[in-house]
DNA sequence: TTTGTTACGTACCAATCAGTACAATTATGG
DNA sequence: CCATAATTGTACTGATTGGTACGTAACAAA
């Protein structure tokens, strides 16, 4: 087992615990490690297996999402694909988003950047591309503010009500909205 | 000290750090009180205080929000009121919801029908008021539903951005959308 | 003033917490 | 094969966890 096998298993406890929740019981459990292996790869402890999971994610939403957000030539299925990835990521609203958990504790402050810088690329590429793709500039900020808090959202809401056809019915309002 | 009057302290732990990150030393810190006073008001310990925080705040609502939505004669003023009465309770974006912290953590199942009735009831009651308002069933469910998520979207993301200004625009656009 | 109840502080409990130390194992490369 | 380094399990640490026990205040009604 390697680091970067551990990463997505560390992920997946913070996703469902929460950090302070995430206890290494948890953890050695869902992992498989033992606390001297987990140390061995995050001397650091919990705080560096956090950060090395919002790193992973920012990382693939980077590469995923953003990116091709802001390059893709054709704006319009630039956003089409990044719901097709957003909703596979969230397991059609089965999945949290941790980055959203992470914000609404007190964790925030320990994460401050990865968090910000999380949802600010989030939206200024969605924004970038409603730009290109014909919109104003007002009008391409709103949609996509809009766009990614209903997002999260619809996870909040999705996960209270067991119900995740939330999420569902909201990736195809979103996806008539800013394609239209 | 009363039992009523620490039910509203423990709610800011709860919101502050989660149900698992509320740690009796955190609750005794903010109430003043001894673990003595605590267990004597809240034989069934942190269960006990989190289910009296939901229900109070359940009830606030209920008062405040839901029964005006559903029994408000004028339904467009009803709604423009709700608007207000959520901007105070949420402090303009600077306070989170403690129903969505726990509805995306683990608690969810714990308080499952609490946070289900939460939303269901706020849902339901603002579908209620639009469709008094002239809406269709469709039309009314599909806004209520967006509503209530877009508030919920728009508190992690103020939280997230350290910007509560993201709540407020939320909330002005929702008042537009709603009432339009 | 006496009596009974409600409120509260403190000392304690076993369990669990994050983290450390270190020996044993497993790969790896020469 | 051998040596070196990267892994991993286990036993431990002191601190903190939620919860209990119990003694003592404050209070009311009589």
């Amino acid at each position: 087992m390697e680091r970067g096998d551990v990463v997505p298993l560390l992920g997946e406890v913070f996703r469902e615990h929460g950090f302070e929740g995430a206890s290494l019981a948890a953890i050695t459990a869902r992992t498989g490690l033992g606390k001297g292996s987990l140390y061995h790869f995050f001397p650091g402890g919990k705080e560096e297996m956090a950060a090395a999971v919002l790193a992973e994610i920012d990382g693939w939403f980077e590469a995923q999402v953003f990116a091709p957000l802001r390059e893709g030539a054709d704006a319009p299925s630039a956003i089409r694909d990044m719901l097709a990835k957003v909703d596979a990521y969230f397991r059609s609203g089965r999945r949290v988003c941790l980055v959203g958990v992470f914000a609404l504790g007190e964790v925030r402050d320990r994460f401050s950047d990865q968090v910000e810088g999380y949802f600010a690329a989030w939206r200024d590429a969605l924004a970038g591309a409603l730009r290109r793709a014909g919109r104003s500039e007002a009008d391409a900020a709103e949609q996509a503010e809009e766009a990614v808090l209903a997002i999260q959202g619809a996870l909040t809401l999705a996960r209270a009500l067991r119900d995740p056809e939330v999420f569902t019915r909201t990736l195809e309002r979103l996806g008539r909205r800013l394609l239209a």
